[in-house]
DNA sequence: GCCGGATATACTCACTTCGAGTATAAAAGG
DNA sequence: CCTTTTATACTCGAAGTGAGTATATCCGGC
């Protein structure tokens, strides 16, 4: 019986955020995520992946978690002899142990995604793709409403409210609709920058996959220097998350989680008041969070 | 260059519930969860699934959904021309359509996990159990407040409060700890039924994560009847989460997301006064639920 | 035919959480 | 010293949540 013989490659979306900009490790001057080859000599995927990205970057990964594995016939192998089963992570980099963030190889996610930054109230490009998606809702009579529905949900239209964790349904939309190169659409056509083969589309699921994550884990803390104020750590996660937060409510909910202490010290390099320093309690790292049951239970 | 040529494997996590009792497809008179080569012929994972499973149990598959990808070095093939990448996948089947569910093939969960089951208040046997990993976190001085700490939170003891989601969790710290025959124990300490290879972890994935699910996405639909009671519908929640519900808030918090709507039937089988008849409003399938923002937004 | 058991359904209330706004403190610079 | 800027602290009402109680409608036994 013939098993399932495949190439396995590893395909990493790796974030930083600098100030208030969140990256992705990009090669080819940014058309494409860093990728290999699932090397027969590591311990598992995870292991491969963290010595692969050692070698290659110099910067020790911290955060590392499984995204998704593909295996469509679109990316079968070119001298295939099997297809290839691309297996997607996403790992997160500390500021300051990337020096390189900032510099070429690191690109700013809303360049590839400038719909999704909603820092500044809705991005004016939102409307041109709104109206191009409109004509797409409208060109089909059999499954209009259904589109329609897709569309006011995903983009926050029609009463529904913009939900930042919807970035991977947007772009699949886009995608339907032909208003990606990716999807071969003239470059013309294209909204954001596009990326070799289906790596904008990992992305998309990286982007989605951590603004949802930091909603029920302190994963945020993987991304900050040891020490830091709480408006750096609350612009860190408004970069992203794409929107504004409620400063006074923002602080409200750091601290009644009880997830960072004061470090002492203050900095005055923001301007105004000094800041009080904090840093991360590690003692609650992979205990906590996970919060909310939602469920209406019952006592007995 | 050599591209890391593999062995594809898809297994498949199968639930269904039959009344109160959450249940899982196996294969080997349940010693092994059901799983097949990864064929070149299909278009995609997901298709390749969804085309074995009708074959191979004749229930349509509703919900599916990807787990998470192995390949741990102790997974390598025997006549290892390469390693096996094994891609897990979980199932959604409607009771009504799995005329198997309660014949062989079908287990319940809880005969593999009975430590899971919380309906009748902390189940017996998990005292054993913590006892067993007190033994294990006071054996080792160095990391023992770490471990003391991931018990006390993984089973909700001194002060926290259980939660269902943490079932993965669970299984790793008793494997960690030796207390299940697959990390090499003898039988006679064995907790719960054990499983072929990984298989038994696979499940907790899965478990896990259904658990998570319900709470934030209307999947408990995809285990239910065409049309159900909403006492029918609770039960079924409860057995998935092998927790017991407040009926009243349970109620409420159904007919407030305005999920289902009543058939205007009735029915009286279930002994004291005739129960209203609903049904999933498919309208709402895709778009809603992914509810709370959890994060404080500021409206300008 | 009436009554108790069983199940379904409906309503109330206190407490916590959350969105939103306002007020005070401490630095820098003219 | 007064304005600007940023940081920090407090207040209030609306909404959501946990928990309990009350009413409705069937069945079966007497």
């Amino acid at each position: 019986m013939t098993i399932g013989l495949a190439h396995a490659e590893l395909i990493a979306v790796l974030s930083a955020v600098t100030g208030d900009e969140p990256r992705v490790m990009t090669v080819r001057s940014g058309d494409a995520l860093p990728s290999g080859p699932f090397e027969l000599g590591h311990r598992s995927l995870q292991a491969g992946l963290r010595e692969w990205v050692g070698d290659q970057t110099g910067h020790p990964l911290g955060y590392l978690e499984q995204l998704y594995t593909f295996a469509d016939r679109d990316r079968t192998h070119e001298d295939a002899e099997g297809r290839t089963i691309s297996i997607s992570y996403l790992g997160l980099v500390r500021e300051q142990a990337a020096p390189g963030a900032g510099k070429p190889g690191w690109h700013g996610w809303y360049e590839y995604f400038p719909w999704e930054d909603h820092r500044g109230g809705r991005p004016e490009i939102q409307a041109a793709i709104t109206d191009r998606l409109q004509d797409w809702v409208t060109s089909e009579t059999a499954r209009r409403e259904h589109r329609q529905r897709r569309v006011d949900f995903a983009f926050g239209l029609d009463g529904a409210a913009w939900n930042e964790d919807l970035g991977l349904q947007r772009y699949e939309l886009m995608y339907e609709a032909g208003l990606v190169t990716e999807a071969g659409c003239p470059p013309a056509k294209n909204f954001g920058r596009s990326m070799f083969a289906d790596h904008r589309r990992i992305l998309a699921t990286g982007i989605a996959r951590l603004r949802a994550k930091i909603k029920y884990r302190p994963v945020v803390f993987e991304l900050m220097p040891e020490s830091f104020t709480l408006s750096q750590l609350q612009r860190t996660v408004e970069a992203l998350a794409g929107l504004t937060l409620h400063k006074p409510n923002f602080r409200r909910l750091i601290d009644q989680q009880e997830l960072i202490e004061e470090t002492g010290e203050a900095t005055s390099e923001t301007g105004g008041r000094p800041a009080k320093l904090f840093r991360y309690r590690h003692a609650v790292l992979e205990e906590r969070a996970l919060s909310g049951s939602k469920l209406p239970l019952s006592r007995n």
